[in-house]
DNA sequence: GACGATTTGTTACAGTATAACATCACATCG
DNA sequence: CGATGTGATGTTATACTGTAACAAATCGTC
């Protein structure tokens, strides 16, 4: 399971948008590109100052309307806990991710739990609930940090 | 499965309290009777003017330490989505929690889904990952909200 | 080329949260 | 009793996160 390399994220999501009829334009392609870049968890100031660093001026709600676009379309992950975003770890197939963010370190690893995903909506349908496609998150310690050494 | 009153909930709180060797101070205590009082999500700084309103000059610091200690302990939910705090709506029993919030009116209900949360749970422990008890929220469409009508 | 729809730019501001340090309350122990 | 340590609260200032509202540019279509 090795992990995508920008360009090929970048292709991919290229594809991606194609075929839902999305226009992943010029800045939305670049903003992707700077989170791509920094990888793992990137806060929108941050990308906000690379995007500034690449192109001159910039202002928030560019780089926030850029980052709701990639979430929408589901290349990025939105991280409510850490108000972040982190690129889609398992964008060739279909999936519904779970993401895992230690409080340690700040890390967040993206597995594939679309069993116990479909579990927890049909949990919701129960008591009358419509879930919508989105990203699952739990808190807790990654291995690296929970070495008792 | 009558929710709990303001003044049963506060009782309840005491005893969970002493039951773990934490201090449910005067202060912590009137923060929780806040936000029961306003009922579903409160945000940080309502409480914060309604702190103010009942004891005079209070600043950001104070709500937010009290809004810490009483998610520690359990009392209340974090909603990260919303940036918002709600009353646990499951004290008496043992339970893990699932939030469903809904995207169109806010409002957010709490669900006990025990059985899906430990299956999650299990699905990170696979992947090395120590989950700490933990509130996971789905977001979605409550019933109301979905009338076709 | 005119038009409508979407995207981007720009300004200004609203809302959320914490660092850092001072002070206070309280339990414990000599 | 007073010293002392710990945790809780007060206080100031500031950092971080996010959006409303409107203007300008871009793109596809007729």
């Amino acid at each position: 399971m090795t992990p995508l390399s920008p360009e090929e994220f970048l292709l991919i999501a290229q594809q991606h948008c194609a075929a839902r009829g999305a226009r992943l334009t010029e800045l939305r392609q670049q903003v992707l590109g700077l989170v791509l870049a920094r990888g793992g968890v990137v806060k929108a100031y941050q990308v906000l100052t690379d995007l500034q660093a690449a192109r001159g001026p910039a202002a928030p709600p560019t780089v926030y309307r850029a980052l709701d676009f990639l979430v929408e379309q589901g290349l990025l992950h939105r991280v409510d806990a850490l108000n972040g975003y982190i690129a889609c770890q398992h964008l060739e197939c279909q999936h519904h991710g779970l993401l895992l963010v230690c409080e340690t370190c700040n890390d967040v690893t993206e597995i594939d739990a679309t069993d116990s995903l479909d579990q927890l909506s049909a949990a919701a349908a129960r008591a009358g609930f419509q879930p919508r496609r989105q990203d699952v998150l739990l808190t807790g310690l990654c291995q690296s940090c929970r070495q008792p050494s």
